[in-house]
DNA sequence: GTGCTATAGTTCATATGCGAACATATGCAC
DNA sequence: GTGCATATGTTCGCATATGAACTATAGCAC
């Protein structure tokens, strides 16, 4: 069984903390990637279309939600429109823009997952209890704007 | 300015804690990764070198400890070794058995670095009280054990 | 000891992720 | 309207990540 024990000992609870995020953004990822398995999606292809409209929604918002780089998406847009589930437009306001749009097929898929991905999260965040994710929602919380707001601030979706 | 607001009005604790950690995780990468620049490391490479000791340690325990596949570490090792860091040296117990062990230009490289490490971390943490990031801590403690005894556990580093 | 099963690592194909460099388009100062 | 700084996307080189397939070794039942 995978463990922490190898850091329990150092008494850092901040340093805990921090491992601790990136093991459940781990595991939680696997689980995700599992559950998408069967619709023949990865899960960068999935935030993708889980972000865009039929009406189109600009490749730069995507990778600002997304927390990447515009240069992440080229490739993964490139084989959603390979699948026939969304389609690049061009802005007409903004001819630098690229509106990623969902077609019927990309809104008929996402009908048909968006329920199953947020049942299998509520089911996977619930062995805590109510309160608890609560508690834990609101210290996430604060700790993403603390984030956000300190001098350190990288911005790994800025454009280079 | 990167935010969650798209999806605060969700209203369902589960999935935007969820999201949370997700975020945050990318973005303590982030930092971490811009951490490293100066050391010529990548985030895996010093992973690894954190985990490996002069008397070496056999690949699949690091590769437990991250989380990740055997097959990942071949090709990281593998620019480790070529960096002069580590080596690779046959367990005379278990002839299957790699063992990772750092040389002396590995142990000092992360004697300088991992102070560092440990300091970056607790001060970009610190946006929350030492009261807040003990709830944190037990929070997702609770959470990592939850899921890793809970039925529908994968295990992202078995062997397949 | 034979055979079956499980473990340790590597290799391969494919998909991402990162950061630099680039082309195009916008906006604004002047 | 020229010039310059900025924003949007793509392309490229490299490093990872995933999962399947494969080799070698170990452990165990018999």
């Amino acid at each position: 069984m995978t463990t922490l024990d190898h850091l329990k000992s150092t008494a850092e609870p901040e340093l805990e903390a921090y491992m601790l995020i990136r093991q459940i953004s781990t595991v939680l990822e696997t689980y995700h990637r599992y559950d998408l398995r069967s619709s023949g999606l990865t899960a960068p292809q999935f935030a993708i279309l889980n972000l865009s409209t039929p009406e189109g929604v600009p490749l730069t918002l995507i990778s600002h939600r997304m927390q990447c780089d515009n240069s992440n998406l080229t490739g993964i847009v490139d084989r959603l429109i390979g699948k026939g589930l969304v389609t690049r437009q061009a802005d007409p306001n903004d001819r630098r823009v690229t509106l990623i749009c969902l077609t019927p097929a990309g809104t008929e898929l996402l009908r048909s997952l968006r329920p199953r991905y947020h049942a299998s999260v509520k089911r996977r965040m619930q062995v805590l209890s109510h309160t608890q994710v609560h508690q834990l929602h609101d210290l996430l919380q604060a700790l993403y704007q603390g984030l956000q707001s300190s001098d350190s601030v990288v911005d790994p979706s800025r454009n280079r």
